[in-house]
DNA sequence: GGCATGATTTGATCTGGATCAAGAAGTCCG
DNA sequence: CGGACTTCTTGATCCAGATCAAATCATGCC
């Protein structure tokens, strides 16, 4: 693997200039200590689309940062059937969750030709001794990613098939948003039994939400592109809870 | 609060010898590092049933560990209705959600009559910076919460009605295994309203699905009290995703 | 190009679980 | 104890979304 080579190459301009860096690890770090970490950090070595990063079980050899491209993360379930955790892009983390165990809880595959930013866990972890402001950082993240996940089961728990889509299209649109990039047209990575695996419904529900969406005026649907043309309309829908009142 | 003297008057006793130890957050600790987060934790402090330990929103004052009794924890949607996000019992953890924004992410409600250890956020985070073993337990305990959280969003994303009840009384039974006590007779210390809303469920649904294990003989029903007869069939039934094949 | 294969959309049914309705069983309090 | 109130159970109906079926559209490969 040419990654070490490449990480010599690239060490002088990662992640102090990286322009996710506010999303990702550096982000709260002074220069001295991006310095530090970013010795330690492998830069953008690539994924090709279908490849995976590291499977369920695995031990946890490495915590990643998306740099380009898109991945999702996945858990097989007892059938062997698997079920998609979530979609990550440039300026996410992959493999905090396993922390816990010390092993993968599920598996990390490449939507398209990605590239990766990786760091050795145990070389994060002596980092993190070393540099609190790491530390902190590191555990907001944990909790930003636990927090995250309870979102998303709010979502699943409470809304119908509209309110999980405009949902997704919505946080799609902002996690765009917050590395920059227009709110609006967005390139779905992944395929609609991708979408339907991840938000508890079927290829020919999510199929017909969208046409529905579309007819409506409110996005505008081209294959694998989604333009948002009524932000208003899809907040409506997504705050749209599914079953009446309440207990 | 007579907190202060209550925690003066059980320090010794604390941590070190709680049998909860090994849930909670001392178990990988030597008995020095031990010995110092004890003294900065208020111990088993009354919290009466229907009271709430924190806010959704409140900011991020201290972390808490279940000492007896049982909580519930809930977001509020932005319809104001609210979604059950998990069931705390003793040795569990409270609050780490709140890491990522400084913030808590949700409302925690006592269930029954409880006691809560309780450590300042501010303390525990110097403390954290003196013990690296206790960051490394920290990390390792918010890698767990995620990963069961993310063991939810498959049990949510997955399974039918009977099924999310199956993996429920399976997980709860566990969770009285860890903590020492007999698998079986499990008190539900929640209404069936809250079952139902954490299951994404309707009430009705709840009670025909355990009315149905009653009459298979899987389980016993007796108000809120729950004895598994046929733990075979439950983990039958738990297995069965909803959906047929897949994707 | 021409064919095979896979992804997506659309239509027609079927069904699990929501919703509506009404008892039954606890629980609280004067 | 009796009445008001809450929780739980059970029955009847309805509907969102799963399932089945088939056409359309894309993409890759020889």
């Amino acid at each position: 693997m040419p990654a070490t080579s490449r990480r010599l190459e690239q060490v002088n301009q990662a992640c102090g200039q990286c322009s996710l860096a506010h999303l990702c690890l550096p982000y709260g770090l002074d220069t001295d200590d991006v310095a530090q970490l970013e010795t330690e950090v492998e830069v953008a070595v690539p994924l090709p689309r279908g490849k995976t990063l590291f499977r369920q079980g695995e031990p946890l050899a490495a915590i990643y940062a998306v740099s380009a491209g898109a991945l999702k993360t996945a858990m097989l379930d007892a059938d062997g059937l698997e079920q998609i955790m979530g979609f990550y892009y440039p300026g996410d983390l992959l493999g905090l969750d396993g922390f816990g165990a010390q092993t993968h809880q599920c598996t990390a595959t490449a939507l398209e030709d990605s590239r990766i930013c990786r760091i050795e866990f145990e070389r994060l972890d002596d980092l993190i001794d070393d540099i609190p402001s790491l530390r902190r950082q590191m555990m907001r993240l944990m909790g930003q990613a636990l927090s995250d996940d309870e979102s998303l089961l709010l979502t699943l728990g409470r809304k119908n098939s509209e309110g999980r889509i405009a949902t997704l299209l919505l946080c799609l649109s902002r996690r765009r948003q917050q590395r920059g990039l227009p709110a609006s047209p967005i390139r779905l990575s992944m395929k609609r039994a991708e979408l339907a695996n991840f938000l508890g419904m079927r290829i020919e529900t999510v199929s017909r939400v969208l046409s529905r969406m579309q007819h409506n005026g409110i996005i505008t649907l081209a294959r694998a592109e989604v333009a948002i043309c009524d932000f208003d309309a899809l907040e409506t829908w997504a705050g749209h809870g599914a079953w009446a009142a309440d207990q």
